[in-house]
DNA sequence: CTCTATTTTTTCGAGCCTCGAAAAAATACT
DNA sequence: AGTATTTTTTCGAGGCTCGAAAAAATAGAG
């Protein structure tokens, strides 16, 4: 039920506003942030006053150079990277990393780690995170009291509350509250998160002018994942991360998908389905495993060379992801989309028939002007986003506490 | 870009609070209202004042029948039926109505009139739509004063800012601006809607134990539409009213929609679909322009009857509902369904096949849980949702205005 | 080198708003 | 009639933001 506005909330909040505008802008002056925000100048100064003297903001003294204006100069104010720092950890097919990253966004300190997650015992992964978190307590180097929040994220569906991994292709065993249990381990706030949700975060810090309020992420990998914002906000299911796209039904009763289920987006335009069909091994050929990067490359050089069955397959992927996005967009109307990836790498073969399909739906009407970028590199994109999601738990519920539980504020966490 | 909160933006906010907890419960009292915000009695009592005041609440005397409880007895704050007053207009197949309703959500006024949506010409239809709200304001009964906003309501699609008519199965015109257009013949603030968007607001309303947070409301009828409510919002899309379930792709280059493109869920889950496949027509016959109520309802009956061509129909349509439900939920996670409309009757015979269906995706998951809920009348339920949507935008905008105007709350219009 | 114009930032009093505590009001029970 | 109980109002305290004015810090003019 909405609640009403306390007093103290009011500072609260704008105490937020004005942390994550510095956040946003890189060194915004007191006049820059007071335009943005439209609160006035006293109440800026008064706020960040504060912060500074809480050591959260710094003044970065010497504005940018050759500032040729009349009148005082503008003071930057900029985040001081000491005020705390968070970690990521980011669990992908046989991959573990995590990093340590200031309050200002700087990487400080970061490890990887190979393992066979599918066939790793659910202790023995449980085991690796924990251990490969505690070798960053160990850190001599770092002041590991500043690190404030923990941020996992992995491939497959998390719950709405980010506390627990529900299914992911990578492993066999589901259902783990990595959140919980780093939390009790190590008595610091943990998140996980989805790992597409991530990139999209991602993506709006990197390119705020393209990836604003409307679009969509589509991870092109072994299986085929989505991260959606819609109107500012991280789009979530009801129970779970939700935004399944590589789950919708392209064809009923179709090609046999990872999932068990049939006809999935995923069994046609998954790497493991753009396998198969170019060896022209048949719909209801068991999914492999994985599939090598180096592997789809040769098979996207192949398909480039010649139009035998691996130009098929791309084909059929770029069909069903075509009629996949056709059906989204008759929910969500278009938005620009960033496909992200190893398979983005082959957005070449799998563009022609993907416009023709979407341009065969009612969402794609005006399909031409739907606009497509390519990323190959997902797991930058999935740490930054992580990185970035960490740092604003901190701007709001540490150095503005209170504003996420009251009221609807504080949603935007995107 | 979000906004810093104001300090005078403080008491309009709960002034807003205040109405919405009065609209939402039938005769709070002070206490009450105190509890649900989370303000305090004093604020509460404060901004009661004022609204009793400005004649926006009244006090109703005694307290419920029977109040056997000790202390002083609670008395009832409601709304003021002569505060204001809404028009609804809602513009569906053949068939226009128009009512007024006060402020406390009684109707008191209404006309419903006959005309061909298909045929007549694009001025002649917003021409009975601009009579027959004039034929009200001429009413010499209605203090005509009074009504502070008009809300029409069409089948087809809207933009998300609920200015105009953008397409509309009912009529080959597009892009009337209905909104604009009352505004400018009648001088007060109008809005076009979705049906369905006012449906499933209108489902809140009359249960709210059911359809709270997340829910979804089909209709049935010629064509498929939607109206989604996920966590508590009414869902749109970027730039139209969205959630053209309708037409998310169930079966790529299949059964002739009526939009002209192919395998839409709407080609097998129409009436005309269903109506098409009971004569065994193809699936490439050109849709019929309309069947009528009676016609379906006797084609059910058949349906319940024997096993033959109708039965099969309603089948297929159980099918592409089923799977295309499931992508949806692939997409925002399972949420109970109300299906709306006269095929809603014979959701008997659509059940089996739904489930079935929906079982075989991702979405449908623990699809026995999944719960479904008909009810045959849209059109009650499309001029309760309008009224509600019209009377809230009073409460906010009229009599807590700039509320809406900065920051990001009042967005749960639904 | 001094003075003025210009722009940014801080200071200060005014005006609101919400809150908690206490008072007032209104009833049931004894 | 008196007491206990519950609701509602009153009132002073504390906080917050705002506008105006002052202070600070610079570029350009003479």
């Amino acid at each position: 039920m909405s609640v009403g506005i306390r007093h103290d909330d009011l500072r609260r909040r704008n105490r937020a506003m004005v942390i994550a505008a510095v956040r946003r802008a890189r060194q915004p002056s007191r006049t820059e942030i007071a335009a943005t925000t439209g609160l006035s100048h006293s109440t800026i100064s008064a706020i960040s006053s504060d912060l500074i003297g809480e050591g959260i903001l710094t003044e970065s003294k010497p504005s940018e150079a050759g500032s040729l204006k009349r009148g005082r100069p503008q003071v930057g104010l900029s985040l001081n990277p000491e005020a705390a720092a968070v970690m990521t950890v980011v669990l992908s097919l046989n991959f573990l990393s995590v990093a340590v990253i200031d309050y200002a966004g700087q990487v400080i300190s970061e490890e990887q780690r190979r393992l066979d997650t599918l066939t790793i015992a659910r202790d023995a992964l449980i085991g690796e995170c924990t251990a490969i978190v505690r070798r960053r307590f160990e850190d001599p180097d770092l002041d590991v009291h500043r690190i404030a929040r923990i941020a996992l994220a992995i491939q497959g569906i998390t719950d709405t509350r980010a506390r627990a991994m529900l299914w992911s292709p990578i492993t066999p065993h589901t259902d783990i509250a990595f959140a919980d249990i780093l939390e009790d381990e190590f008595g610091i706030p943990a998140t996980m998160e989805n790992d597409c949700n991530m990139m999209a975060i991602a993506l709006r810090w990197r390119d705020p002018d393209r990836y604003r309020n409307d679009f969509i992420a589509i991870l092109l990998s072994h299986g085929i994942g989505m991260g959606l914002v819609l109107k500012g906000e991280l789009f979530t299911g009801t129970h779970s991360s939700g935004g399944e796209f590589g789950h919708m039904i392209h064809r009923p009763n179709g090609a046999l998908c990872r999932c068990g289920r049939r006809g999935c987006v995923e069994a046609y335009a998954g790497n493991y389905a753009i396998w198969r069909n170019a060896r022209q091994l048949g719909e209801d050929a068991e999914p492999v495993a994985d599939v090598s990067d180096a592997d789809m490359r040769s098979l996207a050089a192949v398909a480039r060379e010649s139009d035998g069955p691996e130009r098929e397959a791309y084909r059929k992927a770029g069909e069903a992801l075509g009629y996949g996005l056709g059906s989204l967009f008759a929910l969500i109307d278009p938005a620009p989309v960033a496909m992200v990836g190893v398979s983005a790498a082959a957005f070449d073969l799998i563009e022609p028939a993907l416009r023709k399909a979407i341009a065969q739906t009612a969402g794609g009407q005006h399909s031409e002007w739907i606009s497509f970028e390519a990323e190959p590199n997902e797991l930058p994109l999935i740490r930054e986003g992580c990185a970035m999601r960490a740092l604003t738990f901190v701007d709001q519920e540490i150095f503005a506490p209170g504003v996420l539980a009251r009221g609807s504020a504080g949603k935007s966490v995107a």
